[in-house]
DNA sequence: TAGTGGTCTAGACCACCAA
DNA sequence: TGGTGGTCTAGACCACTAC
């Protein structure tokens, strides 16, 4: 970031009357990209995020403050909290203050997962870990997370089962997860850990590897169960399942997780809202 | 709608400082359900378009416009069009105005089908109907399109195929389509109608019978190939497909038509983005 | 009571578009 | 040139939360 003092390279080029005309200098790519004020500081609160001076869970200064640092209004400020909030980064508690998004919560724990039961809304499952693995990315994986071929990866396995209530009767297998993570990022991960922890997978990668996912894409098709996954979800081979490969990424549309779920659809379906 | 003279309905229970201040009254349903004035001009808006008022792919009055028949401020309109253009139900066009969304414009064709090929990103696909049927609601049916059981529906059937291009190759058959429509809503629909427009189907339906689509809920499981579907897809039956149900919407959330796809998705895949 | 986000206004200027 | 949406400001008051 440029050293221009309390008021970083904030490219005046748009209708601001006088007050915050004065930063005027071109963007640190060198480019003329002019763009609004509100886009500008929208950028430079993401910045602060992705440099983690603002953890998850935490607040960040008042929209005051921050019109303050920034010299421009707080309608300004707001209007760039207002697209950060819709794009799940940041969000707004009225008397509160405005919070750094975390997947510890409850209320986010599944806007990832959109398996449904048919009948029902509990989506609770219990998880079974069966392996993990360090090893050296093959060529499709090292592809789609954007490192080099054989460079270290994790590679964890596991199932998700219900229902989970009432352990008298059997638990059933619904989903089959296989799970690669670059092993830069996640250094000390074992089954041990993994175990241990409470709450959702993506929660224990924010707190404890400081990776935050901000979103994902996914490919979906059907597939016949392989002998490996029939035997995981206690099914014949060639039954049809749902393939969920999710590529999931970090600030800076950073690819950090790749994950290819085989889900049993029977009694679940996965829901999809269109707007 | 309570005959208040040129500003209707609007209950001034927010913190406008005084102008707005006048139009004091319970909303419609004698509940005192004090809302942000913005929210009550999106609702005279929205009810507007339901009405038709504003056709589809027509402009809307400009913001000072409705800033004056309402009796706010132009801030308060466009915090209410800014979260319909949100909702994809207006768009608008800087310098020009503000439009009703409409599914006959090329850029938004493909909102609702998610299918793409794993190569490339030409999604064009023949179209092939089968037959179209007028019956009477079988009961799951009725209950998903919230009509009587037995009352009368359309049912039609149609196939979807690739590649467009290069005629002299085989086409394949890709998506096997199977939808219900209320009668009532679609009278005149007929094989011939179908056939001879051209275009997006929803821009058929708003175009020629006013039915316009707003919002989407999908359930998606992996089946295998029934007869009827390997004949029509050309594959041995008990091949995985990937089942698409979909309710769609108009205003006021009422269910206008109920779709079962089959999607081959050997070539293809489902794309979902999660944010 | 003080601080936060949430709403609303009034007025200014800019960018874009069509006549 | 005039009209439209897009940006920005300054200031007011409201609703909610915590102390």
């Amino acid at each position: 970031m440029p050293a221009t003092p309390s008021h970083p390279s904030l490219s005046g080029a748009s209708g601001a009357p006088e007050s915050a005309a004065d930063g005027v200098g071109l963007p640190v790519g060198g480019a003329p990209s002019f763009s609004p004020l509100y886009q500008q500081i929208k950028s430079l609160i993401m910045r602060e995020l992705q440099a983690g001076v603002w953890k998850p869970g935490e607040s960040i200064p008042s929209e005051l403050d921050l019109a303050a640092r920034f010299k421009v209004s707080q309608g300004t400020v707001r209007k760039a909290i207002d697209e950060l909030a819709a794009e799940n980064l940041l969000v707004r508690r009225q008397g509160k203050g405005t919070f750094v998004a975390t997947h510890a919560e409850e209320q986010i724990q599944y806007r990832f997962l959109r398996l449904m039961p048919d009948e029902g809304d509990d989506r609770t499952m219990a998880r079974r870990l069966l392996d993990v693995r360090r090893t050296r990315a093959p060529a499709d994986v090292a592809r789609a997370l954007d490192i080099k071929s054989g460079d270290a990866v994790v590679q964890l396995r596991r199932v998700l089962l219900t229902p989970v209530q009432d352990p008298s009767a059997r638990q059933q297998p619904v989903v089959f997860d296989e799970i690669w993570l670059p092993g830069q990022l996640f250094k000390g991960l074992s089954a041990e850990r993994l175990a241990d922890y409470k709450g959702p997978m993506y929660g224990m990668f924010e707190t404890e590897f400081g990776v935050r996912m901000i979103r994902a894409e996914e490919r979906i098709r059907a597939v016949p169960a392989d002998a490996t996954a029939a035997e995981v979800l206690a099914l014949p081979p060639g039954t049809p399942l749902l393939s969920v490969e999710r590529l999931s990424f970090t600030y800076g549309d950073k690819p950090v997780e790749l994950r290819r779920g085989l889900y049993h659809t029977v009694r679940h379906h996965y829901r999809n809202e269109l707007n």
